[in-house]
DNA sequence: TTCGCAACAGACAGGTCTGTAGCGCAGGAG
DNA sequence: CTCCTGCGCTACAGACCTGTCTGTTGCGAA
């Protein structure tokens, strides 16, 4: 009975806390549709009323766990760039090898982001616009990663780590354990190097 | 009222294949999980006992389905393939090209197999064993091809490019108009060099 | 003609979904 | 002490879902 934690602080948010914590554990595991508000309410010990209360809509509620992911991902993300502030290459791998941890873990389920965009193919839907953003934003981040390693086109190579890396979140079913990150790092230091070095196709004048 | 064109040619086949390319036009375009029978005996003109005789349970249907388009897959894959039985380069390229041919379309939605996956997350639902097989098969036509390039690590080439493709396919928002098929035959052809000529990490002995 | 089969039509059962409304309770603020 | 806000609880409305059931029509074969 832990009617009374919620005394004092937090009075309102901790409630908002709960629910979207709770909801985004179900919405990750079973998938955004699969789960209905009703279970929300019940895994989370909360009112219905609460949630509408707190999120408008089912939908906001979505939007908010996709949100609240992004956050996630890119905390993430920028706290291997703080260790790799002098070494672009070191932190292309870095990002990789918690990203290809992340794949092999025996139930992994994709990227949240990716997965709402398959449940939701209307386009104007408010959840494929974050999903969009998120994608977006991986690419341009490459893109700063891709200029500091001094690579002829930084924004082909942030494509093709941007599809590389992608495609890892939804490849998990093909990997052997373990071989996630050794073949996403061999294939970027592949891609790395053709960037360098290549010969472009068609030489200015 | 086309009611007589099935009066005696492909009796039953006739509604079967009707509701099958009805139901898949839908569930690929809306999702299965958004679309419900009573939509699909509708626009394909059929009354619902005719769907549960031909189909015992909307999920043979998704599965059906989803078969269906791993043939569609497999036929278009291997009409490239017959059209390149010498060069094992140009028969990626070749396969490249209309995977971001594809890719690139105005309203791509995703490649099915990997959207309803998405869409049940139960690792036992017969959708899911379907769209597994699916992706190994990629992967091993790759280890083909990445064999007769004559590679120096097939298997791990065929993995990176399948997580290329897979990549493409969950991709279509990060790319550019036609930039999906030299984006990836540049990276093929990265990925395809290193392993042709990179050193070894660990010599033999 | 009679029988079986496949299809159509439409109603219905039973469940789940989102979202709303009414009521009571606790505790801090005036 | 009284008001007010936030919360929990329950019931409900209305839509939609899958799957079943009843009954009818048309056609080919025996």
């Amino acid at each position: 009975m832990p009617k009374t934690a919620s005394l004092q602080a937090g009075q309102g948010t901790d409630v908002r806390n709960r629910i979207l914590e709770t909801a985004s554990e179900l919405f990750y595991k079973q998938g955004v549709r699969a789960v209905g508000v009703d279970l929300v309410v019940q895994k989370a010990g909360v009112a219905k009323t609460s949630l509408y209360r707190h999120f408008g809509t089912k939908d906001d509620l979505i939007a908010a766990f996709l949100e609240r992911e992004d956050h996630d991902f890119w905390s993430q993300w920028e706290s291997v760039t703080a260790q790799h502030r002098d070494n672009a290459k070191a932190e292309l791998d870095a990002h990789l090898g918690w990203i290809g941890e992340r794949v092999g873990r025996p139930h992994y389920r994709g990227c949240p982001q990716i997965n709402v965009a398959a449940e939701f193919p209307e386009a104007d839907h408010p959840a494929r616009k974050i999903a969009e953003t998120h994608k977006r934003e991986m690419r341009r981040r490459l893109k700063v990663i891709s200029e500091r390693l001094g690579v002829r086109a930084p924004d082909e190579l942030a494509g093709q780590l941007a599809v590389l890396i992608n495609g890892a979140f939804v490849s998990s079913q093909i990997f052997e354990p373990g071989e996630a990150t050794p073949l996403l790092r061999r294939a970027a230091e592949a891609l790395t190097s053709a960037s360098e070095a290549s010969t472009p196709r068609l030489s200015q004048i």
